[in-house]
DNA sequence: AATCAAGACAACCGCAATACC
DNA sequence: TGGTATTGCGGTTGTCTTGAT
C-alpha cells in the first residue's frame, strides 16, 4: 500500500499555477470527446503541459459541466452544517451528498464562513478539527441519519455526477481532436486514454498548433500568451463551452457571486 | 487616492487506498 | 504475494479581490 508513489508535479517543464482558457478548452475537448480513463497520461495525449493530478483536480472542481457555481444556498449550507457535525473533514462524503458541489469547494466555504456560522449556532459543537460531533442530540440528521451510506452509497453518488452529459462542442473542434488521434493510431498505435502513453512527445507541437490556429490562440506554447489571465474574454466555439468557461473565469467575485445569486 | 488587512478562492502537496502486473 | 502505478482525499498555501482606514 502507497508505495512508488508517483513523481507526478516534482517533473519540470510542466505548467503550474493558474489555468489559463487555453488550457481548460483543450482539456474540456479532450475529457468530452475522449473521456478520462487515465489521468496520467491525458495531459500528453490532450498536449497539456500539466500533470494527470493537476489535470484531474481542474476537471473535477472547476470544468465538469454538471457542477453548481455560486453560492450555496441556505439549505446546502444547512446541510454542510449537519453533515460535518456527524462526519467531520470528510469532504468528499459530504460532496457526495450535494449534487454538483465539490469537496473542495465545500471545504472552502466550510473554511471561509460556515465554520463560523456554526460556531456561531453551536459554540460547542462547530470549528472542531475533523471532530465528528456523533451522538449530539443537537445535531439531527434526520433525512441523513446514515449520510455515508444514503448518499455515496451503492455506487451512486459522486459517480453518477462524473458521468458526462452532451456538451455541444463546436464540431470544430472535434475534427481537431479526432485527426489528432486518428495521427496518432497511425503514428504509434496509441489509443488515447486507453492504454499506457508512448514516450513520444513531439507529437503534440502540431496537435496545440491547430488547436490554437483553430480557437484564435495561435502561439506555439502558452508561454507565448502575454499573460492570459482568466480574466480574459475568448470567444469559445460553442455556448455551452461559454457557459463553462463563463462560470470558471467569473470578471469579478462581485460580478460571480451576484450572477449565482438566487 | 493610496495603502493595508482580511476574506475568499484556486491550486498544490503529500499521504493513503486501490488496482494492476 | 509483493511491488508498482494510479487515483482519491484532506490539509495547506499562494494569490487575488474587496473593504476599511
Amino acid at each position: 500500500m502507497g508505495r512508488g508513489r508517483a513523481p507526478c508535479c516534482a517533473k519540470v517543464g510542466l505548467n503550474r499555477g493558474s489555468w489559463t482558457p487555453q488550457e481548460d478548452m483543450r482539456l474540456i475537448a479532450y475529457i468530452q470527446k475522449h473521456g478520462h480513463a487515465n489521468w496520467r497520461a491525458l495531459p500528453r495525449q490532450a498536449g497539456l503541459l500539466r500533470c494527470g493530478k493537476s489535470c484531474r483536480l481542474r476537471w473535477i472542481n472547476y470544468l465538469r459541466p454538471d457542477l453548481r457555481r455560486g453560492n450555496f444556498t441556505a439549505e446546502e449550507e444547512a446541510t454542510v452544517i449537519k453533515l460535518h457535525a456527524l462526519l467531520g473533514n470528510k469532504w468528499s462524503k459530504i460532496a457526495a451528498c450535494l449534487p454538483g458541489r465539490t469537496d473542495n469547494e465545500i471545504k472552502n466555504v466550510w473554511n471561509t464562513h460556515l465554520k463560523k456560522k456554526a460556531s456561531e449556532q453551536k459554540p460547542g459543537v462547530g470549528g472542531s478539527k475533523g471532530e465528528p460531533a456523533d451522538g449530539d442530540p443537537d445535531t439531527p440528521v434526520p433525512s441523513l441519519s446514515s449520510a455515508s451510506s444514503t448518499c455515496a452509497g451503492g455506487g451512486g453518488g459522486v459517480e453518477e455526477l462524473l458521468e458526462l452529459p452532451d456538451i455541444d462542442m463546436d464540431a470544430d473542434i472535434w475534427s481537431i481532436i479526432d485527426d489528432d488521434v486518428a495521427r496518432l493510431q497511425q503514428g504509434d498505435a496509441t489509443v488515447p486514454c486507453t492504454t499506457k502513453a508512448s514516450p513520444e512527445e513531439e507529437g503534440n507541437e502540431w496537435w496545440l498548433a491547430d488547436l490554437e490556429k483553430e480557437l484564435g490562440l495561435w502561439g506555439p506554447t502558452e508561454e507565448s500568451q502575454p499573460q492570459a489571465g482568466p480574466h480574459d474574454q475568448i470567444g469559445y466555439p460553442g455556448q455551452d463551452m461559454e457557459m463553462v468557461m463563463s462560470s470558471s473565469y467569473p470578471q469579478s467575485r462581485s460580478d460571480h457571486e451576484a450572477s449565482n445569486s438566487e
